[in-house]
DNA sequence: GTAATTGCAAATACTTTGCCACGTA
DNA sequence: TACGTGGCAAAGTATTTGCAATTAC
């Protein structure tokens, strides 16, 4: 099993989570997934289909995000997308307006300087940012 | 009348839109607001409450942002936001996840040397990015 | 054993559309 | 006059909750 998945447990475990398969299926889920995800995707998707209802990944999802296990996304859609919250990583997306294509951009993020001087002039705790940025991808063009 | 409503207006009708009663009384709140706001919100604020119908509001924020005369923010709540576009400004937020308070940030963007690579690197067209700073502001901590 | 978790179904919230009347160009 | 626009009401989509049954610890 990937490390990462093991880790990832154990901190919900750490943030008082009970070690459900639902759990389990969820966070693989999420870690396979190369972009964020909406509820719908993930509670269709093979490991979870069968395994658990929507309603449950919901709540899952919303329990993980108050323990800064999983964050929500805006990213412009009806739905809400969810992506796992690995320390240390951070992504920025490139997304496309009219195929929804959706991609984490590589780069080094260049907004850190300016969240820490946000942070010491507004006096905001647990500051964290988003970027995306929405064009028309070469295809769509 | 502010400038930059008839303007605005200008833009409008050069896009092929009717001059109504709405769409002025629309983008006049929308200018005068200091920050995005939602369906719900506009069409309940004075200038709207009594003239028209929620469904025209949506239909014309429809139009408008279409024609890139308004843009449609995520901002991670569970209704769309509403920005006004006005050319040459840009800006990005700064959001309480306590009680919801939004504010523009006045600071210099800081992504657009990283939005002209992304643009030449991966061809994307029409490309626009959206910055958002999430936190606990000082009242709520 | 006890409290967290789950499934199912029902309730909400916000968005979107149909259809016919109306107003702008 | 012609076609974009508006009002009202209904439908659609995604989210959220209640409650009893189940499961992890």
């Amino acid at each position: 099993m990937n490390p990462l998945v093991k880790e990832t447990i154990d901190r919900c475990r750490k943030a008082g989570l009970r070690r459900t398969k639902a759990l389990e299926e969820l966070i693989i889920t999420l870690l396979e997934s190369e972009r964020p995800m909406t509820l719908a995707e993930l509670a269709a998707s093979g490991r979870l289909a069968d395994q658990c209802d929507k309603a449950t990944v919901f709540r899952l999802l919303q329990r993980l995000a108050e323990h800064a296990v999983v964050r929500r996304l805006g990213l412009h859609e009806r739905a809400a997308y969810f992506t796992l919250l690995v320390p240390g990583k951070h992504s920025d997306y490139l997304i496309c307006t009219k195929c929804g294509s959706i991609e984490a951009i590589q780069a080094p993020c260049p907004v850190h300087q300016l969240e820490e001087e946000i942070r010491q002039k507004t006096g905001y705790r647990n500051l964290y940012h988003e970027l995306e940025f929405f064009g028309t991808c070469p295809k769509c063009a």
